[in-house]
DNA sequence: CTACAAACGTTAGAGCAACTAACGTTCGGT
DNA sequence: ACCGAACGTTAGTTGCTCTAACGTTTGTAG
């Protein structure tokens, strides 16, 4: 129960219980709440972002997932980037209509549908790419390359322990690799 | 600014479907993405959590903003508390239901109510301050004393970095940081 | 005093992301 | 040949953020 100590920075007001309530400036430092708020920062630079180049997250998600393990099909992309393939169905639709991904039935497996990047959607991902690193740069705007390190090497701490300590349940998504 | 390059490009390759690929690393560990991933993590187990004392995160929120400024207007609240004033009646409908505020109108200003903790509020926010407390030590488990606190210094960083940059515009919502 | 702009509480609803449930089809194992 | 499981897909629920409008009340300017 016992967590981090803090210094208190300014005195707002006293208006504590006396009997060792937690002050204000701890609540507004709720790692939780910080976490919330950053990432919802984050998010929206990205889909603000990738939305310039007429894209959303799961478009990346899926390019990136087709980049790491080639042709697949709709359940093992679902899989690989941790969503739900009902979900996917309208990404690829989607990635299909701009041309970046095509969907052909699997004529070794008649229930799957092969999914294949193509060179548009290579050129895509790229674009994307270069895109996404531009705004890695302005989420982190106020750290130095060492505390961005560290901040991912924490973070990626965290996310590994959630991977870990996952409950069993759902469908699809959040299977586990890698 | 620049950051990060790719190269793995030509000749599709074998799919190392196993983990390890250096390529893929990079993308596991976009800064947005944890950050993101980290964030739903914790909102999963805040959100549970609360749910215990029958209570949601912004119920959370008003009760502390009320601690803080004591009795305050419903868009005194809602700018403290970084919330829409529109869903912000839902929230002082429940805390009122459950007896944690009370609502009445300003004989001031007869716009207004005013919204005061009620002592059961007061025994209820405790009980939260110490379920919260307990959820950030499940939500920062894998860190040591001191990295929690880097974490939060850095965040909260972040965070203020974002308030500084966010452009003006919506209705009520995150107005004062403090 | 009157008129007008702004702030207040409230209602309604759009838009979106995460999630669940069910379906018809196809496959693998026994 | 049967049965359970995996597949793609459709539909729908939920919860959250956010916008728009309303009637009322207040402060202020003319």
């Amino acid at each position: 129960m016992s967590s981090t100590a803090h210094s208190s920075d300014t005195g707002d007001a006293g208006d504590d219980s006396g009997d060792g309530g937690p002050t204000a400036a701890r609540l507004r430092s709720l790692p939780s709440r910080l976490l919330s708020q950053t990432a919802a920062h984050a998010d929206r630079l990205v889909t603000e972002g990738l939305a310039t180049a007429d894209a959303r997250k799961w478009h990346y998600a899926v390019l990136v997932a087709l980049r790491e393990q080639g042709p697949a099909s709709q359940a093992g992309l679902s899989r690989h980037a941790g969503m739900y393939r009902s979900d996917l169905v309208a990404v690829i639709n989607e990635l299909a209509d701009r041309g970046h991904v095509e969907r052909t039935p699997d004529p070794a497996d008649r229930r799957r549908n092969v999914i294949t990047i193509t060179p548009r959607g290579r050129a895509q991902l790229r674009r994307l790419d270069g895109l996404l690193a531009t705004i890695q740069d302005q989420v982190l705007a106020p750290l130095a390359p060492a505390e961005r390190e560290e901040l991912v090497r924490m973070l990626t701490r965290l996310a590994e322990h959630h991977g870990a300590h996952g409950r069993p349940g759902a469908d699809d998504p959040m299977a586990r690799g890698s």
